[in-house]
DNA sequence: CGGCACTTTTAACTTGGATCAATGCGTTCG
DNA sequence: CGAACGCATTGATCCAAGTTAAAAGTGCCG
């Protein structure tokens, strides 16, 4: 099997978990099929029941979730090393959407295959646990963003969370980081429209503490940019002890 | 062990999950160290490390962070057969608080017993890893309520999940249950004011879709509440196959 | 019984963010 | 190349929900 593509997710993993000889070994052996898709196209369907997971290896992915009356919330974004549809093993059906946000390199594995690595390799099955979990902490954060931050620590505390996570996976030069996100995108994970959204930004840039691009984001002062979000770091549980 | 401890767990497990003799045996032989809280007592604190896990015998509870500058905002609601922290066996380090709502009956089983019998029986820690999955459908539902219904169809939307996971474990008389619950704390849930949600709930009661009494909601009609809020429980995942 | 503490309710006023509408701008594509 | 589309930006206006303050209700405890 092509060493890259289960490469993404040992990095991943290691972030927050102890993987040994035996668990890299068992993640390498994995049978990963690979498929390129272009930006904005639906990886998994609300409502369907995938027969496989999705790894990201290269490229950035979000769930999504469309009310009754049409109005879209972004609930996750995802960076390579994420399996955003891991839950689909146990709960089946899928309640949300799963979309690339660019152009992505996925590695696509199947239930039966994940089902059998993971009872013969119990370490291995408690990482991937542990990493639905960390999604879950990460779930409670947005909650809180959504429900009890204005527009502006909101943006704030998003950026700063990616930046993190884009970090421990090595994805980042100083304050930089790639994502290619749409103001409509973006305003869709915060709960806002496009124009406050714009707002935001411009408020933010004004300040000299974000610089963007189509492309990304440029942290000009992640200091005073936690400050302002009162961004607490803790829900990330990047080490393998916390 | 007393039996009345373990079958709350049994009676939530079986709703979502195919729980066999063998895995009633292994819940039944579980030890619990049975616990009896106040109302609005800190079960366990943000920032701690547990070295066990608490389970919901009797009464209500919930998960909440307080953000940065003092505001609350309320994470997850939970009933009888729940274990909200069943994440930090894996997780370890608390990033929330988990508090009763109402006077409670608990039981607490420490993480070394949870691993053995994990590791003694995958059919049941899978079924417990399905609850922490369901946990996280419940998160991304909750993160749409507060990003992008307005203040009626979000009140709605969650009156009628705690009804649905209510009616669930046999907990309902038609569309009455229990939820003493305040209205700061509701506001807490729903990223309310207290005094708007106050004038919400008087709209849901002038339109005769809901009472309310200190100790609980009477749904008054459920399908006028569903279409109100635009309710799908497929996130709720009340069924093994779902 | 009476007073303190907390919750619910009401009213008046303010505001952050939504909505509506238009313009500019860069890409793609016929 | 020019049209067309999607995205970013700006300005004007509106409104849902927040804030503040105070009154009214509900225990609970001494």
């Amino acid at each position: 099997m092509p060493a890259n593509l289960a490469s993404a997710l040992i990095t991943k993993l290691a972030v927050s978990n102890h993987l040994d000889g035996e668990d890299i070994r068992a993640i390498q052996s994995l049978r990963i099929r690979e498929r390129h898709l272009g930006a904005r196209e639906i990886i998994v369907a609300d409502g369907v029941r995938p027969g496989e997971c999705c790894l990201i290896v290269e490229g950035f992915a979000f769930r999504s979730k469309t009310t009754a009356n049409g109005e879209r919330q972004v609930l996750s974004l995802h960076i390579p090393g994420d399996i955003p549809d891991l839950q689909s093993l146990h709960l089946g059906i899928m309640d949300h959407d799963l979309v690339s946000l660019s152009p992505c390199t996925l590695g696509f594995i199947s239930h039966a295959e994940l089902t059998e690595v993971t009872a013969r390799h119990p370490h291995l099955a408690a990482a991937l646990w542990r990493e639905t979990l960390i999604d879950g902490s990460i779930f409670r954060e947005w909650i809180v963003n959504v429900g009890r931050r204005a527009a502006l620590q909101r943006m704030a505390h998003l950026l700063i969370e990616v930046h993190e996570r884009l970090e421990a996976i090595g994805r980042t030069r100083g304050g930089e980081f790639s994502l290619p996100i749409t103001q409509i995108d973006l305003g869709d994970c915060l709960g806002l429209s496009v124009v406050h959204t714009n707002r935001t930004l411009q408020v933010l840039r004004g300040e000299r503490l974000v610089e963007t691009d189509k492309s990304g984001f440029n942290l000009l002062d992640k200091e005073r940019l936690k400050e302002l979000a009162g961004f607490d770091r803790t829900y990330l549980h990047l080490t393998p002890s916390g």
